[in-house]
DNA sequence: TAATTCTGTTACATAGCTGTCACGCGAGTG
DNA sequence: CACTCGCGTGACAGCTATGTAACAGAATTA
């Protein structure tokens, strides 16, 4: 899973600033324009990072931490204020409304992102994490490779993007339709019996070392990955 | 059941965006590119939820609310408006002609999801669950499984729409025709009786692991599911 | 360019579901 | 108490969805 970050900022100009470079940085942006909007967003999904701004219509940064706080969904979740200049009273630099840090406008982006990469490796190092593991079965998706145990499991290109997509959500049964819009693509068109295939060349691929098949078929609905079954 | 939502709207910019989506989100999506069309299938399956145009041809959001709201069908359908901005009157942000919420364009797509389900929430909480629970029996629709305790329960597909439509009703009384409606589709003609098979095949189903039955069968009226049973 | 790997389709065999029916039973009814 | 009607159930034939092997191109790699 990317990590989402969620970005309260009433300022059009610097939202779209940090939903581009937040996404290049490979965070999936929510982005609120207010307050409320923020809160609203947050408690919907549980960002694994805030980025709010100080001034904002309807609620204002610190209201918006001090309603964070309260939910216990939202307690823990990280937050960076953004200033302007001259707004650093004490209150500010003290952090002492629920912060976790704080940054003054006009800031520079890369200093934003090293600050969001530090506090996510504290809160939750596990989402910067490049590897995805199951049981002893594992996937790196950078360095391109699965392993069950030790035991290096060769996969195609294909295969490969599906276990990703079945590692990331483990239960879960996806259609034929969702897996061929998530892992091929949305404009490419294939025989939706083609994903069949696939999952056969995965399941033999796994079974290889493992001998024990961790996708589900679910009749007339698709599939699913499940973890339990690798124990 | 997916949540049924309808989307009456002249641009299909937006008509495809929100199709999209919303479908990804695990919506069944209608499409009306005007609010007489809107109108007609509103009437002809009651959506679980509008989202509507405030200018559109043929009949505008306003009336399309108007005219929803005099059937009883459609009376409680929460509908959310999409304005463009500068058409933010009072009427609008009063939302004194029947909508629930509206949202100014160009919105961001996660923050209309956002609103959606939060008046979801409020008005069928039930159709957002992912997971129902009743005593022991628990059913969880995104991983397609059914347990009891801890000990799965293998259903057919038929089988689990049953059950899941039962589960989101509890002690409410179905009749074999409402069952074939909703279990099975409108336009689908099967024999009444066929639904005694299934509820047959259900019970001996969930009777594996429990040893209760939970299905109630209601002399002449139809069958029934009974959480009390299963303590 | 040749060799190799990967992909999408198709065809076919099956396992798993479905919808019906028929038969028998038990609950109301008169 | 006999009768009628509605319901539970086992059997079954017909389908449908899925697993798989085979194959011809396409894409990569050497």
């Amino acid at each position: 899973m990317k990590p989402y970050v969620l970005v309260v900022e009433d300022e059009e100009a610097i939202l779209t600033l940090l939903e581009y470079n937040f996404e290049k940085e490979g965070y999936e942006v929510g982005l609120a324009s207010d307050g409320e909007m923020g809160l609203l967003m947050a408690k919907e999904r549980t960002p694994d990072f805030i980025v709010c701004d100080w001034m904002m219509p309807k609620l204002s940064g610190v209201q918006l931490c001090r309603q964070l706080r309260k939910h216990p969904q939202t307690r823990a979740t990280p937050i960076i204020m953004l200033t302007a200049r001259g707004e650093e009273t004490d209150k500010v630099t003290g952090l002492d409304f629920g912060a976790d840090d704080y940054i003054v406008k006009p800031f520079s982006v890369p200093e934003l992102l090293a600050r969001v990469r530090a506090i996510m490796r504290r809160a939750a190092p596990s989402l910067l994490e490049d590897v995805i593991r199951h049981g002893p079965l594992e996937i790196d998706i950078k360095s391109v490779r699965v392993r069950h145990g030790g035991e290096d499991i060769h996969l195609g290109p294909t295969e490969f993007r599906l276990l990703e997509h079945f590692m990331r959500s483990p239960g879960r049964v996806f259609s034929r339709e969702q897996l061929l819009d998530t892992v091929w693509g949305r404009d490419i068109y294939v025989e939706a019996r083609t994903v069949d295939v696939h999952i056969g060349r995965l399941r033999k691929a796994l079974k290889g070392p493992s001998g024990i098949d961790p996708i589900r078929t679910v009749r007339s609905a698709g599939y699913a990955f499940e973890p339990s079954a690798l124990k």
